[in-house]
RNA sequence: GCCGGCGUAGCUCAGUCUGGUAGAGCAGCGGGCUGUUAACCCGUUGGUCGGUGGUUCAAAUCCACCCGCCGGCGCCA
């Protein structure tokens, strides 16, 4: 079996065209001696006129009994119509079941959340879920394409790990042979590792974060692009975490037109151009004191302060030079002001919140020494990491990007979750 | 983890305040319809009211506990 021909090319073809279609049936309207077929394939819907007289009569029949979602083959001519949705439809001389649907299918008008949620598996075939996973791919694609030809290498890190990158953050266990292990919340430690083999290194894998958020932000298992350059201080990584962003969105704008019709989403490169505004932490209180909200020196900005603050820019903003007590250990101390860290969070507009978080990390083994004693932590889990700081260390700096935060930004998504296709939260394994 | 909301037909919900024989729309099923746009018209089937216990002559409705889901916060990408 093999396909001839999508439904997208369809809408290329001349008047009258004779053409064989595959595809699903993903509505039918029925009227009694006329029948419209709404046939789906991964390119497009487009209207099938089943008419008694000029399809055969078996062909009507079985028309009348193909179900919701079964898979048929078309056979009939192209015809240009301004009553049909598109514009195109196909009259239709034959019709092949090729697949009846044993039930009705579920997914219907009118459905609700969690009715969609436990049933994403077949949810996914809609034109809408469709689009986001093209955009999703065309972003991770351009994030490939930009990076490999700025001359990063992509390495792959493990999954399971024995301890924590930062003390805060909760992980969750795996039993190893009877050993507990844990899953991996970032690859930052190991990059860290490899820029002294490959110096510009990055890795796109899922981190898990066994915390018990219940917003339309987080996730439990989540796509994360992770980037580590040698020789890099706070301002050349805010740099690329800019040309990146820049150039994913932008390639989503050139390549995805029909997807982000579908969705509804006019958006323009200039949404992400560089160069983003830059605060420093100390700034970002003085924006939200001139609000009328009042945080102390230290205070961590909560949702509602984050969300005040990103309706002052219309385009993604670094926050940087946070107190290093907020901050984990390993960032680096700004040497002007070591009460504060040389680190970069960049905030989408619009209350979206964090999409990336980064910055210089700390390259002097005394002081990394020091700041892991200050957090309590031990230094004995911190062995192979002190280790890099032995032997030729250098600056340098990276970042973590979440992938579906983008999406979900990009697209003003009403849920983290729909820019997976299999979404894991604390309350969804399934399906 | 904390705070709030929800759970009634296959789906979406009303009914709960004020206890008294379980409702609607959609889907399904039967019928009709040659231009619909997740069509429309007529008829019709369908329920352990999330669970357990309690109060009561009587509980979807009041009380207690539990379970599941949704959202906000904290935490973060």
């Amino acid at each position: 079996m093999h396909k001839t021909i999508s439904v997208r090319e369809v809408f290329d073809l001349e008047d009258g065209s004779e053409i064989e279609l595959v595809g699903w049936v993903r509505s039918k309207r029925s009227h009694g001696k006329l029948v419209f077929i709404d046939l789906r394939d991964s390119t497009g819907v487009i209207q099938v006129a089943v008419k008694y007289g000029l399809t055969n009569s078996e062909s009507f029949q079985k028309s009348l009994e193909a179900k919701i979602e079964s898979a048929v083959r078309i056979r009939g001519k192209v015809k240009k119509d301004p009553r049909a949705p598109g514009g195109v439809e196909i009259q239709c001389n034959s019709l092949e079941i090729l697949s009846q649907s044993l039930d009705d299918f579920p997914i219907r008008k009118g459905v609700g959340l969690k009715f969609l949620l436990d049933n994403r598996h077949l949810h996914l075939r809609s034109p809408r879920v469709g689009a986001i996973m093209k955009i999703r791919a065309e972003l991770i694609d351009a994030a490939r394409r930009w990076l490999k030809e700025n001359g990063f290498i992509e390495i792959n890190c493990p999954t399971f790990i024995t301890a924590a990158v930062e003390g805060g953050a909760t992980l969750f266990k795996v039993d190893y042979f009877g050993k507990t292990v844990y899953l991996t919340q970032s690859v930052q430690f190991y990059q860290e590792a490899a820029i002294y083999s490959l110096e510009k290194v990055y890795s796109l894998q899922p981190s898990f974060r066994a915390e018990m958020s219940r917003t339309r932000r987080h996730l439990t298992e989540f796509w994360h692009l992770e980037v580590e350059v040698a020789f890099a201080d706070l301002w050349s990584i805010m740099k690329v975490i800019e040309e990146l962003l820049y150039n994913m969105v932008k390639s989503v704008c050139e390549k995805c037109r029909e997807e982000l019709k579908i969705l509804g989403r006019e958006i323009k490169p200039e949404l992400a151009e560089p160069p983003y505004p830059k605060i420093k932490y100390a700034e970002a209180l003085e924006i939200l004191r001139r609000k009328n909200i009042e945080l102390r020196w230290g205070d961590d900005f909560g949702a509602d302060e984050e969300r005040e603050l990103s309706l002052e820019f219309d385009k993604p903003f670094f926050v940087t030079h946070y107190p290093r007590e907020s901050k984990a250990f390993y960032h680096m101390p700004d040497p002007e002001n070591p009460s504060v860290c040389l680190n970069a969070d960049l905030l989408a507009p619009g209350g979206y919140g964090e999409i990336v978080g980064g910055g210089q990390r700390i390259h002097d083994y005394n002081l990394l020494v020091e700041r892991i004693r200050e957090n309590g932590l031990n230094l004995e889990d911190y062995k192979w990491y002190l280790d890099l700081r032995k032997y030729g260390s250098v600056p340098h700096s990276g970042f973590g990007m979440g992938i579906e935060r983008v999406l979900w930004w990009l697209l003003k998504l009403p849920h983290i979750r729909s820019a997976c296709l299999f979404p894991r939260t604390p309350a969804r394994i399934y399906p």
